[in-house]
RNA sequence: CGGGACGUAGCUUAGCCUGGUAGAGCGCUUGCUUCGGGAGCAAGAGGUCGAGAGUUCGAAUCUCUCCGUCCCGACCA
């Protein structure tokens, strides 16, 4: 049990300027954290005791699963990740460590760098330790910092520069291995969301920078979330819309034949679809062929989508590229012939076709059969361009943004989208990092053959604070019972009255006997203080002791949840307080 | 990195447009009165107005540069 005089919990009435979010707010107002710089954020005694709460429960899931825990640095020499197969794409994201007393004039690359993950780390280990079918499948876990420098850290914990994560590895000696350790660690975390009171869904997702061959996010449907998720009720499809996909091109639908034969004409000053749309040229967005030009790796490439449509880039990821971006008007007038406004994928109008990584057409410009589409010449365009007759698609994909309303590709009933918290990913990677750190065990047969790995993440802090974007009030957090800090709160509003402090202390030894961890407000501060306070920082059962009920041997019992009062007689609090703290562990 | 907003006491902010001795509320300190939902009165402490340069007799206010913060986009747990 703690005294809340005695600890530390520096609650505002005021939210700071700079959050925006319920969240963030509140993780200020109740004492929880406190900003360093942006991202950076000191967990104060009742944010930690969360944290700790949080992992906690993580760790039973965890070791429930047969994942085995251990820690590594958080400092990595820098060779692991330059010889490991992502160091192009990931080195933007790391914070770059010199040693202490480096000089000017070093090189390039920095001696060592924060870990933003732990591949690099755990997968030399295992090549190292463990070389044997004998001794798989094994899965390694930790929970610790994290440290990635974010484009823009953002909403307190939600999205921070270093960060509380619980990271697990999985080394299998096949296919079949992984997907079941996979579906463990889904398992796993299915539960852990379900003991954190959160609500979460498992959605299909974009592998990213991690690579790997498919991977399920779990989100917490909200608001104020950085992904949106694509969703069929009806079939139970859901995905990340970074990897959804609708059924909005039927798989059996016909060529279209060509409608005649291309035509060039002028379009002085016209640049944009909307402007080709409008009169006189009355071209609709779905009966125009959009044409993109990026850069994979340095080398140009095109997208071919309808005019209506958006790209997806996460769904360039595919093509193998390990860093893309969109290509400026400078660089790409010397290879197609035309500026932005005037492009087009049509054969033999690219003035620079060599200079070409390839021409990617989405599926959905089958849709259109025959089109519109720049000309490669400032100011003209192309009508008639029929799909397969005159375009040079060197690869069909899906790279469009899918829509809300879009038929679900199974069921056929418009498709649903809704803004979400990534608080976990589960990757499954195969062989790429144990192929190129050489992780490989031999088998009964004595055939040597690289690991099958997964990679299994959860974002401990951005758990915490989603858990509080989903359970408050106007008046302040309302903590599930496993994760408060603590779970009941005993308000002593007579802290000089002998009686009353007696009551406080026989209270709160009962809640702890019963199992709950206790924090008793001591404060000389005046009722409507505590009270408010008490909403504030939202433990699940508020027991009052005053004067006024003291005298007529009564104290009073308030949920949080439910704003439920009740009192309860002095000479009954022994049974009452057990049965609530157990029922409410029990329920929890 | 692109676009937008902002930076004045521990917190929330007024003042800036139209240059002329820096104000309020909360919080804090002391005293008195209060005491079951953020009390009242009285007295008090607390500010290099983000930093630097410039314009000016004079800059929180106008100009420029830098730094920091927040929001929208790409990235991620």
């Amino acid at each position: 049990m703690k005294y809340w005089s005695q600890t530390f919990i520096p609650t505002l009435k005021e939210s700071p300027a700079d959050a925006e979010i319920a969240s963030h707010k509140l993780l200020l107002r109740a004492g929880l954290v406190r900003k360093l710089g942006g991202g950076l954020y000191t967990f104060l005694p009742a944010g930690l005791r969360v944290v700790q709460k949080i992992s906690q429960l993580c760790r039973e899931e965890m070791d429930r699963e047969g994942a085995i825990e251990l820690s590594m640095p958080f400092i990595h020499p820098v060779d692991n990740w330059v010889d490991g197969p992502r160091w192009t794409a990931a080195r933007e994201i790391m914070y770059r460590v010199d040693h202490a007393g480096a000089g000017k004039g070093r090189a390039k690359e920095p001696e060592f760098v924060l870990g933003p993950t732990h591949e690099e780390v755990i997968t030399p280990l295992v090549r190292q330790e463990i070389t044997s079918y004998r001794d798989l499948p094994k899965n390694f876990y930790q929970i610790g910092t994290k440290f990635r420098n974010e484009i823009r850290p953002r909403y307190g914990l939600m999205r921070a520069r270093e960060f509380i994560m619980k990271d697990a590895y999985s080394f299998d000696v096949d296919d079949a291995g992984a997907i079941e350790s996979y579906n463990r660690m889904k398992r796993a975390y299915t539960a852990f969301f379900l003991r954190c009171g959160l609500k979460t869904i498992a959605v299909e997702a974009d592998t990213g920078v991690m690579g790997g061959s498919y991977s399920h996010e779990f989100m917490v449907p909200a608001p104020v979330g950085d992904d949106d998720i694509v969703y069929c009720e009806e079939s139970g499809y859901s995905a990340n819309r970074e990897k959804a996909t609708s059924g909005l091109v039927p798989k059996d639908l016909p060529a279209a034949a060509p409608a005649g034969a291309l035509e060039e004409f002028p379009t002085p000053g016209i640049v944009t679809i909307a402007a080709l749309a409008a009169a006189p040229y009355n071209v609709a967005p779905d009966k125009q062929f959009k044409t993109l030009v990026y850069l994979g790796d340095g080398k140009p490439f095109l997208v071919i989508l309808r005019g209506c449509d958006d790209l997806e880039e996460a769904k360039l990821g595919p093509l193998g590229f390990q860093l893309w971006r969109a290509a400026t008007p400078e660089e790409i007038e010397p290879i197609l012939g035309a500026k932005p406004g005037s492009l087009g994928s049509v054969k033999g109008t690219i003035r620079n076709p060599a200079a070409l990584a390839g021409i990617f057409a989405d599926h959905a410009i089958r849709l259109v059969g025959n089109g519109t589409t720049g000309a490669n010449k400032d100011g003209f365009h192309l009508r008639n361009v029929n799909v397969t007759r005159d375009l040079a698609v060197t690869q069909w994909g899906d790279f469009r943004r899918v829509r809300a309303g879009e038929p679900d590709q199974q069921s056929g009933s418009p498709l649903k989208m809704a803004r979400a918290i990534e608080v976990g990913h589960v990757f499954k990677l195969g062989t790429k990092y144990s192929e190129k750190f050489g992780a490989v065990y031999t088998d009964d047969q004595k055939q040597s053959h690289p690991m099958v790995m997964g990679c299994y993440g959860i974002g401990l802090s951005r758990t915490l604070q989603a858990v509080i974007e989903q359970s408050n009030d106007a008046d302040g957090i309302i903590w599930p019972w496993q994760v408060a800090p603590w779970q009941v709160l005993v308000v002593n509003l007579d802290p000089a009255d002998a009686a009353a402090t007696a009551l406080c202390l026989k209270l709160a030894q009962l809640a702890e006997t019963a199992g709950a961890d206790v924090l008793i407000d001591d404060r000389a501060e005046r009722p409507g203080v505590k009270f408010k306070d008490a909403d504030l920082i939202g433990l699940p059962l508020r027991l009052t002791v005053g004067g006024r009920g003291l005298k007529e041997g009564i104290f009073e019992f308030k949920w949080r949840a439910s704003k439920e009062v009740r009192k309860v007689a002095i000479a009954e609090a022994g049974s009452a307080v057990t049965e609530a703290v157990r029922t409410a562990a029990a329920k929890a």
